[in-house]
DNA sequence: TGTACATCAGTGAACGCGCGTTCACTGATGTAC
DNA sequence: TGTACATCAGTGAACGCGCGTTCACTGATGTAC
């Protein structure tokens, strides 16, 4: 017999199974958070027995790891979707629709955004394997920095030597914008995570009547502070 | 025998007991975080029988309630501190002050700036008694907003009017700020909870290498943006 | 092609755990007359 | 001032629960010769 071009029967089960158990923890989290994610529950909607799972995924850890890039993978599809269909010298439009699709999603989705940006897991710390996953959506608003750069939108600005060194890391990981323009984004990033995260957890209750015009104008605000007057 | 004008010694000792187990309780999410606080826990600490402790808390969730509140007082208490030790007059350094003294306490007691800001405890709704305390954080940064109104050291802006309409109820609770400086002072302040948040919670591993410079620096970007150029 | 063995998925029972909460109780503190 | 009763703090046992994880097992699928 020939090695098999194609998985074997058994590996594909297995990649099926997994797919189905990752969808049935997701709803699990999304129906009741992450803090209360249970490795039996997850078995028993699946309809197997509880140590069944074992096979699959060796800890309860390791479910949630699991979850988490899946969570990153998935929001940073969504936000690629939503910045892609916006002409690429729009950039003011593509800044909105990186914005809005972090925000649909969140909303969509709160627990798994709760899950990626609100309080870490104790006792977890972030494996490697995640990383890929958080440059893809920070990819997405560099990109708008650097075309702005390409286009001459944004003026040169200036920073202390302080600063520039404190930032030294994240000129090593997106080489490709100037230290001035990254203390703008890392700030335009964080401050957009401010907006979503408060109204996905309620700070902006009784303050905000009507979140989408405000999240608009806020993030326009932000807006033009990364992507200048363009 | 007169009404006694001290409190008894019963509810003094009460009192005091109440205000223990909310140490012993502080000292537990400190240790471990909110998620996995147990009254069992606490009241063994304490060096209670476990059934004891419901006669100072009824449930987990008002002693989680109760922690939350402390939470608001001892955060408003550290940023009025440190506000108020700046000159009236100097907007930029009460702005300032404000920023620090919020980002000292979340690094000091994170897993209670995690209680407060991350994710909600799953079925917890902030009962009214948080209200009051949440108010006096953002009375502080209000007052810095009206100071500088009052010295003429803002210009009057516009918004839309569907924008003004979109935090009307911001309007009824800060009556003294006019809309146009509340969508500033929003920002800010979400801005600012998004900067120390995703310190806090990791986001900014492997892209800030000196976090006192970065956030002096990002938060004069953020003054500049609600106290103008003072 | 057929047999012998190895790998793997899933079973079912069990372990030990800590949790929130209830309840009937004891004994100390407070109150009314 | 002294007695009788009511209030309250704390005890100890118990309830029922669901959890993560381990283990020896069965039976099906895959592999080597």
């Amino acid at each position: 017999m020939e090695k098999p071009v194609l998985a074997s029967t058994r590996s594909r089960v297995r990649a099926e199974i997994t797919t189905e158990l990752l969808k049935i923890a997701r709803q699990h989290v999304a129906a009741s958070g992450a803090s209360s994610l249970s490795l039996r529950a997850v078995a028993r909607d699946a309809g197997m027995v509880s140590s069944a799972i074992y096979r699959y995924f060796p800890s309860r850890d390791e479910l949630l790891n699991a979850l988490i890039i899946q969570g990153y993978e998935q929001l940073a599809d969504a936000v690629e979707v939503g910045e892609s269909a916006v002409r690429r010298n729009d950039l003011l439009g593509r800044h909105r629709a990186v914005a809005n699709s972090l925000r649909a999603w969140a909303r969509a989705n709160p627990h798994d955004y709760a899950l990626l940006y609100g309080t870490p897991v104790p006792g977890y710390v972030a494996p490697i394997d995640t990383v890929a996953q958080v440059l893809r959506v920070s990819a997405i608003l560099t990109s708008i920095i650097v075309d702005a750069l390409r286009l001459n939108r944004i003026a040169p600005a200036t920073i202390s030597k302080p600063m520039r060194s404190a930032i030294r890391m994240a000129s090593v990981t997106v080489p490709e914008v100037p230290a001035e323009h990254l203390a703008n984004g890392l700030l335009a990033w964080s401050s957009l995570f401010g907006l979503v995260s408060f109204e996905i957890f309620g700070h902006f209750h009784n303050v905000v009547d009507d979140f989408d015009v405000f999240f608009a104008f806020e993030v326009d605000r932000i807006a033009n502070a990364v992507v200048g007057i363009s």
